[in-house]
DNA sequence: TAATATACTATAGATTCAGTAGGAATTAAA
DNA sequence: TTTAATTCCTACTGAATCTATAGTATATTA
């Protein structure tokens, strides 16, 4: 798995919008200002968050973007997903399937496979509210 | 972390050569032949494995090269460590430090780190000579 | 109607990836 | 002693990906 800066800033803005959730709908500007990264890469990067329905959003003066659920319930492999390409740890897998041609003579494939699942399963365990309260980390 | 075609590679090269261990020094072409790998670019990566003592060659007409240790001695990311630039999920990470500015504002980071530490520990937890056998995953 | 947002498409510079090219040095066998 | 096979070393290159930026259209509210 590479994460790039484009699923570490859309974990970034989740974020930010779980820290705000009395402020409704919050405009990129805003986002962007907080979070020191560009509004313009944003927007790129919350289409995906929309597109999945990870996020809301309404046009014009006063719009802006706001979660639909509960911090809670997002997991980071699920923000993770809707933004990067590839989440596996080699080219030779994609979304847990193995796309390489010799697959069954490869010796090393079953051990990136595990370590596919194992990563998944880590990102999957994490949600947004984890992040947000930091007690899984506390005095590490 | 992102695995990229020299480290796979890299791990070939080393379970070919576990594979033959009675055939002594194993010329490149050879094992480029047998892995169907392109041998100029075996040469730069064994080149990496030579440095840092995974494996040893000698030159000239019957040369090649071999392990160094038994199989089941290294692990799979002390081969991928000495070919790999980073190996960390983020770029924010490298080589177990975070090399991001504003680490301590940042709530995605412990995260990270945790992740980090979880493959790595993963990766040095699997042997050469577990990929060998195959018997860590037998019937998955 | 003006100001403020999102939404969409295209472009571009920088970096990394994946591999190639060419030749020098070394060694064993013929 | 010559020849063939091999490691060793440096430089280069085309392609892909990354990290944004630019410009414009559309929608909404005051």
């Amino acid at each position: 798995m590479n994460v790039t800066s484009k699923g570490r800033y859309a974990l970034r803005v989740m974020v930010d919008l779980a820290q705000h959730p009395e402020d409704g709908f919050v405009s990129l500007k805003t986002v962007a200002e907080r979070q020191g990264i560009s509004m313009k890469y944003l927007e790129m990067i919350v289409g995906h968050l929309k597109k999945a329905e990870l996020v809301e959003s309404t046009r014009g003066k006063e719009g802006g973007y706001r979660l639909c659920r509960d911090a809670a319930s997002y997991s980071v492999g699920e923000i993770l997903h809707c933004i990067e390409d590839n989440l596996a740890p080699v080219s030779c897998i994609r979304d847990g399937s193995i796309t390489c041609d010799h697959a069954e003579l490869c010796l090393t494939i079953p051990m990136w496979k595990e370590l596919d699942e194992i990563t998944n399963k880590y990102l999957e365990s994490i949600t947004l509210a984890d992040l947000l309260s930091g007690d899984k980390w506390k005095g590490t």
